[in-house]
DNA sequence: GTTGAAATTAGTACGAA
DNA sequence: TTCGTACTAATTTCAAC
């Protein structure tokens, strides 16, 4: 079914409290921190860079392993020099009820890098990773479509990825209030109108592909 | 400026073969599925699992991070459980000619855990992580709103991620075919109108959000 | 490209603060 | 809980084949 967590609609976690499992303290943020820059450090190393023992490490290390905190240790690699040098975003509009067909063909498809459900006027974005457009094409066309559950893809394709940070913490904040920008307290030159927030319904509504 | 590798235009890459540099055999390829499931493995431990030496583990191993294929090892975390229980979607229209200054406000946002720029409607995606829906809505029209390079943005939520593999490989596109659905050639019933791929002029010249 | 042996480092267990 | 140390096992390096 699902390979990764939910991050469904309750919103009110605290940072760092958790649901049931592990209290995240600023130590166990900093061995996070450290960790999705380099997976490969060893133990040894997190506890000197962090400034604890090293049986303190390793405790909170397998903590944070078994508790789930840490999901896996992964290399990043480029997909260029791999081979596949085109990326696509393909986003879908589903069949409603038809959800679990969706899923179920997905993991077929081991050329998809990503897949999220989303709110707005598509029900979920793929992300795929191909050899040439004419891969892309052939995948939207001959595969995709011939699933009864997809009722209309839209695909877009990625000129240049600008950032992919490892994971995002809730550190990462603290670090973009002390840049630029005081703090500007109800501001009347908020350029409003630019920005649209899109939910589930009303963009379905907005836009009828077929049927 | 670019955090990550490009993947323009050229899609004439040959699988395993790259433009300057490393050239990739199918050992190379086991060394890299191995390596994105479980970036700590021990390189005596890698050698092992592909069949190899350790020397020529070692040799690899080395050879493909000095090339860059592998660009970095990384945790990968549960955001939900680190406390960032809500990840959003805001496709981005940027003023043209205004790329350098919007490159550069990113770089400055810690939470953007993705950024990419796209063909269609839309000139980039960025993908954010947060505590809750109210700091969505605070980033998009305090922050981003107040970039001049932002013309307009569209914000959707993720409600589930359904799968994210660590990166795709060629090699996968070899898993693909063995799968069910015999090759059907040239079949007559595939339901042409479906889908529908959105080049960057045409897009944009679709959809005029303003000026 | 492979094997084997030495040096280093990692991981574990335990008592003390 | 956390720290420090000592012990054991594994990994990495470097050599010769």
């Amino acid at each position: 079914m699902s390979d990764i967590s939910r991050n469904g609609g309750g919103g009110g976690t605290p940072p760092g409290r958790i649901g049931i499992g592990l209290e995240l303290d600023a130590i166990h943020m900093k061995i996070l921190e450290i960790l999705r820059e380099n997976g490969r450090i060893s133990v040894a190393a997190l506890a000197e860079r962090v400034g604890i023992s090293r049986a303190n490490a390793y405790t909170r290390f397998e903590a944070l392993r078994a508790d789930g905190t840490i999901k896996r240790f992964t290399a990043e690699i480029d997909h260029v020099r791999a081979g596949l040098g085109i990326t696509a975003l393909i986003f879908v509009t589903v069949r409603q009820q038809m959800w679990k067909q969706f899923r179920a063909e997905l993991a077929r498809m081991p050329e998809v890098e990503y897949c999220a459900i989303t709110t707005g006027q598509h029900d979920a974005m793929i992300q795929v990773r191909m050899a040439d457009v004419a891969e892309v094409h052939a995948m939207v066309t001959d595969r995709l479509a011939n699933i009864p559950a997809v009722k209309a893809t839209e695909t877009v394709f990625i000129l240049d990825e600008v950032l992919r940070r490892p994971y995002v913490l809730p550190s990462d904040r603290d670090q973009a209030r002390p840049s630029r920008r005081p703090p500007q307290e109800s501001q009347g030159d908020v350029p409003l109108g630019k920005m649209r927030f899109v939910g589930a319904a009303e963009g379905r509504a907005a836009l009828r592909k077929d049927t």
